[in-house]
DNA sequence: GTGCTGGCTCAAAAGCTGCTGAGGGTTTGG
DNA sequence: CCAAACCCTCAGCAGCTTTTGAGCCAGCAC
């Protein structure tokens, strides 16, 4: 699934290039002309990310950018700006702006910083994760290990796709429950540890180093 | 509890004019004058904040950056750089640099950049507690006493989590029962003093200052 | 100094936790 | 229908964590 852009731009043609280029890198693309359009689709289908034109009749993108920061949105916001002084700058990015380009930009200046944003924020879903030599597609269903392609169960995924997308993060057990079997467990099961024990095997079939390690008390943390 | 920030720069001059404006802003700011020494520092005691001059002999700042990220650090990092080329600015963000200032630049510009990171970090991180050189990381359980990582149980976990979430808040054993181990005692125990015991064996392995202060008649408190 | 109180230290006992191997019920696919 | 794969349970055990108790020490009142 590819990542959402809405662009506010009122100068046609600038907004019609960086739209085609966007498009051109993968992106799904939105577009606005003034800052009202602008923030009321902000606000009714939230971006991944929203590069907001400075300089706009009406309602100017830093208004634009106030407003949704005043209503809780914390999307990444990129100010685009032909004003190039420090004062201007300094209140861009303290009215909550977390970037701007300054005009004229070059489009991999721009297509630089829509990657930075989106690899922060974006990096809560995406379809291929790694950690260390591991690695899981959640599309395909396929695991990795340094190489070697390693076959797994249903459960057995869905407890790595767990661990893997919130890697150094000890997760307990309960959490584990919740997320990966969906119900309270009534008296004990050590389901938990059968399962763990599946995937160490599955994973260190030749004596790799451990990634999945026990966490006493608490649970399990993916971690080198 | 003031934000942190580490500045790796090696112009002499240039560092210690940053690190007077920081401090009068009320950060806390450590320096480093080559590369090597600032990711050693980063590594050891994690900053809020890092400040990261490109340019330096020895290991750049762009190398020291990547060297973080390849650890899964998630500092906010800000690169200072002459280069005003295009292609640089776009190695930098892709290298896992989050923003980038270049020189010449004012002063209140790089104040506004560190508000606006810092501000952000702040948001999504209130996991990492600190106190003097003691760390602790709700998410990853991990905690670090200048540099080195201290490997601790369960119960000696959420005792040290209690106070480091109280700085210089004297604690009552009261409090601690109820808190630590969830019930009102019956008769005596002297289950708190072996547990600060155990914390403080771990906490001063090589006779590091005392953190853990006992108020004797009352509790315990986190104070230098 | 003496006695008292609260805290510290040490080590052993008790209690748990997580790991493991085996096995049984259930579903899937040929 | 049968076999294989899968999901889950169980019980034993090893090692770690937690708790207990007894003795000791430090600070304070007298």
């Amino acid at each position: 699934m590819s990542a959402t852009i809405l662009l506010v731009e009122d100068e046609e043609r600038l907004a019609r290039f960086i739209e085609l280029e966007l498009t051109s890198e993968g992106y799904s693309i939105s577009v606005a002309h003034d800052g009202f359009t602008g923030l009321t689709m902000a606000r009714e289908s939230p971006p991944d990310l929203l590069i907001l034109d400075w300089m706009m009749p009406g309602m100017t993108g830093l208004e634009v950018c106030r407003r949704l920061r005043a209503t809780g949105s914390k999307v990444p916001v990129i100010l685009l700006t032909a004003k190039d002084e420090v004062s201007d700058r300094v209140a861009g990015l303290d009215a909550g702006a977390d970037d701007y380009v300054v005009k004229p930009f070059s489009i991999e200046e721009l297509l630089a910083r829509v990657r930075a944003h989106l690899r922060r924020n974006h990096e809560d879903n995406p379809d291929l994760l790694q950690f260390d030599d591991l690695t899981l597609n959640r599309s395909s269903r396929e695991v990795h290990r340094s190489g070697r392609s390693i076959e797994l169960t249903a459960k057995e995924f869905e407890l790595l796709d767990y661990l893997i997308s919130h890697p150094r993060q000890v997760i307990t057990r309960d959490q584990i429950l919740e997320k990966v079997w969906g119900y309270d467990f009534m008296g004990d099961s050590n389901i938990i540890e059968v399962y763990v024990r599946y995937l160490r095997l599955k994973l260190e079939e030749n004596q790799e180093k451990r990634l999945i390690q026990t966490v006493r008390g608490v649970g399990y943390v993916l971690r080198e």
